[in-house]
RNA sequence: CGGGGCAUGGCGCAGUCUGGUAGCGCAUCUGCUUUGGGAGCAGAGGGUCGGCGGUUCGAAUCCGUCUGCCCCGACCA
């Protein structure tokens, strides 16, 4: 591609909307621009990145024996209906009527599609097993989208989904997947981990996630060096069995605390560690207007363990202010469990304290020197916290690590959730009808662009892997208006490198060097050679890799044999 | 949805407190010079100051209202 004819626009001052360095760079370097909120644009540029991380998963899907189809992003209700996730599904789904007042919406995911699909194009066990994938335009309505792409409410997400016959089949084919997904990642050149994860709404039995490590993820991942275990945080169980606490050594205490609502102003104020202070969180009950959950003041309460909680409702809802004080008598800021009339479960954790602190139940009042069963009867004991770093592992081995990562593929076997509600059967060898178990495996293919930048930066700009940069290669000659010779190498050696197979971006613009070489850095081209008048006719030509700090000089004649040996299989 | 902030040319910002006919840097266009790390000089174009209403002789500036966006939290494949 000649530069000429390619309107590059990029920035040197930072967009005011980025926060993190994948959407500033994003930005800069005129991948994307921002149409509304979590609505974006891919810009030519941005385009060729998104194309080869999908010619890359399509290649991987079709060796794994998947078939691709594309499903409309638009989806009648009725088949959301079916499956019970119209009403499950929450504001997230956006939902619209046609000019006849036919009820829509767009398609976050595609699980009720494709079971039509299979319902109706599947009818005996001798075609299973099947999986129809697809690289489709997804829709979100999320509360807050950031982060541009790597958050945005609308997405390109690749689908896949499998038939199976029965379970059996169905972890070969989950199996499969985790390969290819394996492979896909691997070629993407991403530094990535594979962890246990929450189905969450998608439903199903078991789920692992694949994240790009990252500083700016937003998840957590715990994982132990020791004995190989990794999960998303919110999945990891925390045993509950032991429960020890040391002997009270001070009196339980009634002192003022003007003012003084938060654990870390409570922590501040008497100079007591966080993990020292009880954490009464007040949530909506099933049946009661309010359960009360006590954790330890350093610990996150953890939604997917408290959901399972008897009596706790669902989805989890934190009481409000006033619906508070509705329930305990006390405004929010110095409830706690002493002669609570509601229900109250205690973590682990916290039900190992002794001598804590702890809201008494009174404006500006804490108690202080608080003892389970001494001064107040203990709870029942869950695990309903988040782990965090120095946990013991589940797997045994040890104490986890909590390192932060990007979610960027995630793979469930579903079962028979969407077959059941949806009656999608085959006959099987006897003509028994049965449901098919099912697999589904996603990945996040707009979110990988940006996870690709947050895991390779520098001050520059953008470091792309060989295998995704919009160009392998960019050409830059040094005053080609001026010199003839630099002209005519500059055009045959592009021609050279194009014929040789090699995404070229040749910098034909009459601009000086300084402005050439920051904008290839920010843009992040891998490679990059220089044709100056005078190393021309020495037969040589300068490289330097986007990569490395310093250039080498090397033979004209052997540039794309240096290039191809340069880059990565 | 709760809390906080912002809205002035394509991007980054000043001007708002104290009302008086809109400015700076980058980018764009023209010319000349320059050409190995985002050049210099001279000139030019581009803005209903987010929308609507009000106060005033006069509103980017004061008041009201609406909208959009960003951040934190809640929430979330």
């Amino acid at each position: 591609m000649r530069l000429t004819d390619f309107p590059l626009r990029t920035f040197k001052e930072v967009p005011s909307e980025a926060e993190v360095i994948s959407h500033q760079l994003m930005l800069r370097a005129g991948l994307i621009r921002r149409l509304a909120s979590g609505l974006y644009n891919w810009l030519p540029l941005g385009l060729r990145v998104l194309q080869k991380v999908e010619a890359i998963i399509r290649d991987e899907m079709n060796r794994a024996g998947a078939l691709e189809v594309v499903m409309p992003v638009v989806q009648p209700a009725e088949l959301w209906q079916e499956s019970g996730r119209w009403e499950e599904y929450g504001p997230e789904l956006l939902r619209l009527k046609d000019r006849h007042d036919r009820a829509f919406c767009l398609g976050p995911t595609h699980e009720e599609v494709i079971t039509d699909i299979a319902r109706n194009e599947l009818s005996s066990y001798r075609q299973l097993p099947v999986n129809y994938y697809q690289i489709q335009t997804k829709f979100r309505d999320e509360i807050r989208p950031r982060f541009g792409v790597m958050r945005a409410r609308e997405f390109v997400m690749k689908d896949a989904y499998s038939f199976h016959l029965d379970q059996e089949s169905l972890l070969e084919g989950y199996a499969a997947m985790r390969a290819a997904y394996d492979n896909i990642f691997r070629r993407l050149q991403l530094d990535f981990r594979i962890v246990q994860a929450d189905p969450g709404a998608i439903g199903g039995n078991r789920s692992e996630e694949f994240h790009v490590l990252a500083e700016s993820g937003e998840d957590a991942i715990a994982y132990c060096e020791a004995d190989g275990y990794s999960a998303n945080v919110e999945t990891v169980a925390i045993d509950t069995d032991d429960v020890s606490r040391a002997e009270p050594t001070a009196d339980l205490e009634l002192i003022d605390t003007p003012n003084v609502r938060t654990i870390d102003e409570l922590s501040k104020f008497l100079d007591v560690p966080a993990g020292h202070c009880l954490k009464t969180l007040l949530v909506a009950g099933e049946q009661a207007p309010a359960v009360a959950l006590l954790l330890c003041g350093h610990h996150e309460l953890n939604r997917i363990k408290t959901e399972a909680l008897p009596g706790v409702a669902r989805p989890l809802r934190m009481l409000r202010g006033a619906e508070v004080e509705a329930a305990t008598g006390c405004e929010p800021g110095f409830v706690g469990p002493k002669d609570l009339d509601v229900p109250l479960f205690v973590d682990a954790a916290a039900a190992s304290l002794s001598d804590f602190v702890c809201g008494a139940n009174a404006p500006d009042k804490h108690y202080r020197g608080a003892n389970w069963e001494r001064d107040l009867p203990l709870p029942d004991v869950v695990d309903m916290r988040n782990a965090v770093a120095g946990d013991p592992s589940p797997a045994g081995g040890g104490r986890l690590e909590i390192a932060r990562g990007i979610e960027v593929g995630h793979i469930f076997q579903l079962g028979s959730k969407y077959s059941e509600a949806m009656e999608a059967r085959v006959l099987d060898k006897d003509g028994k009808a049965c449901e098919m178990q099912m697999g589904c495996y996603g990945i996040g293919v707009t979110r990988v662009v940006a996870a690709a930048i947050e895991q390779n930066n520098d001050e520059r700009g953008i470091l792309w892997p060989d295998a995704i940069a919009p160009f392998d290669v960019v050409l830059i000659p040094i005053n080609l208006d001026k010199s003839y010779r630099v002209r005519e190498a500059a055009d045959s050696l592009y021609a050279e490198l194009q014929q040789a197979g090699l995404d070229t971006l040749y910098d034909d613009r009459n601009q000086r060097p300084g402005v050439k070489f920051a904008e290839a850095d920010l843009i992040g081209i891998p490679h990059r050679l220089v044709i100056a008048e005078k190393s021309w006719d020495n037969g040589q030509i300068e490289y330097k890799s986007r990569r490395e700090a310093d250039a080498e000089m090397i033979s004209v004649d052997g540039v794309v044999d240096f290039l191809s040996k340069r880059r990565m299989p």
